[in-house]
DNA sequence: GTCATCATGTAAGCCGTTACATGATTGC
DNA sequence: GCAATCATGTAACGGCTTACATGATGAC
């Protein structure tokens, strides 16, 4: 969940820390609330595992916390010489002691695995929300695949909801109520959303399809 | 969270475990997904604590999974005699091995001190949700504070959200644009909702006092 | 008599939080 | 030099999940 997150952010650039919590609670109104306590964990474990590694700081010209423009380069920016001495100091630190990491291929591939697979947070809203906003990632048909899984899930909930207002419904108070409406007002909303991402999706794939037709049997009809 | 759940539904009327899972599950879509593996020891601790109690079952006629129609009435409906022999058995227990609970004037105490409590799971989206759901048995006062605070976290949000929009956002893909337009849009109809709840609220309270003043003065203006 | 369901519980573990501790850098 | 902020980490704990173990009851 969380390390599907930082991979996410870290496949854009590499990031510090502290940045990356920024930022998780920017893109991300769902998980605002990561702490340093399972932040810096998180990493921690992905740098043992191989996922990420600390790379050379190359400074922006902002050294505030305003956004620096350019893509910093990945691993190698630095002579060799150089980052081979920050490694011997023990670790690879940057202006303020920050330790910038940057997502490596078996990261890449642990991200991959993490986005497609159902596993117990797939059905989560967060996780959701969560592989959605790091969709842009993803191979289209997996996308697809996302987003008619949680159209079905939130289906189902309706249908669930539907019928425990017909059946044995016990009078419930004013509250419970329009806490229940509400919520499946939500629900529909999120249904139609989803649709309109869905429908997207598909036009985008028919359109790379036509694009692929033309290429390959350079056809010609405008 | 999860206690303040069972306590709000033990108010309404002595419950098993099994039967309390099915109707957390019901009312509260929210907290669908709890599982016997966190219901039990929870109803465990309260029991410990003295929140509730196992009170002697008495059978509705339905022994079936439909809705028990009469209300079960509290602690002391068998004759004391019963009541010791089941305690020596070692636990009071039902026809199928049912431990029926029921509130206590301590777990009503509790209750109220965790729905008021401003602790942690208050700014909790769930922690709301559930709140929201046992409202009828909050103080008016107490009921206003919650949806007001509510109401105020929601556009504190709001307003973040909008400030992250105007400044430095990095051009971010469609999807993400996506999730945060919709975020925003379901921020914005939550806080309607809560409008609506605070106006019912307030008029709740002024035809309260508009009665009160005529029962203590007796004045008569129509 | 056996299978599905109802019913209660335990154990291990994940994922996250709060609170605390530490140190570098910048602004005044 | 002192405070505020940036930056990284550790420790203790909380709450909830999954998976497992157990047994009663009713339907067929």
């Amino acid at each position: 969940m969380l390390e599907m997150a930082i991979l996410g952010l870290l496949k854009e650039q590499p990031l510090h820390g502290y940045e990356l919590k920024k930022r998780l609670g920017e893109i991300l109104g769902v998980l605002s609330g990561v702490s340093f306590g399972s932040l810096y964990p998180a990493l921690a474990r992905l740098e043992g595992t191989g996922g990420v590694e600390a790379v050379a700081a190359e400074e922006g010209s902002t050294t505030n916390g305003s956004v620096v423009p350019e893509r910093i380069p990945m691993t190698g920016s630095l002579g060799g010489e150089r980052a081979a001495f920050r490694a011997r100091r023990g670790a690879v630190r940057g202006s303020r002691g920050k330790k910038i990491y940057a997502i490596t291929p078996a990261g890449g591939r642990l991200f991959d695995q993490l986005m497609t697979g159902e596993g117990r947070s797939a059905q989560d809203d967060r996780g959701f929300l969560v592989r959605l906003a790091f969709a842009c990632h993803m191979a289209p048909e997996a996308r697809l695949g996302l987003l008619e899984r949680r159209r079905a899930l939130l289906v189902e909930r309706l249908v669930r909801a539907r019928l425990g207002a017909t059946s044995g419904r016990r009078r419930l108070d004013a509250y419970a109520v329009s806490l229940i409406e509400h919520g499946t007002e939500t629900t529909e909303r999120d249904i139609s959303w989803l649709d309109r991402l869905i429908d997207a999706e598909h036009a985008t794939e028919r359109a790379a399809e036509h694009a692929a037709g033309h290429a390959m049997t350079e056809r010609d009809d405008p």
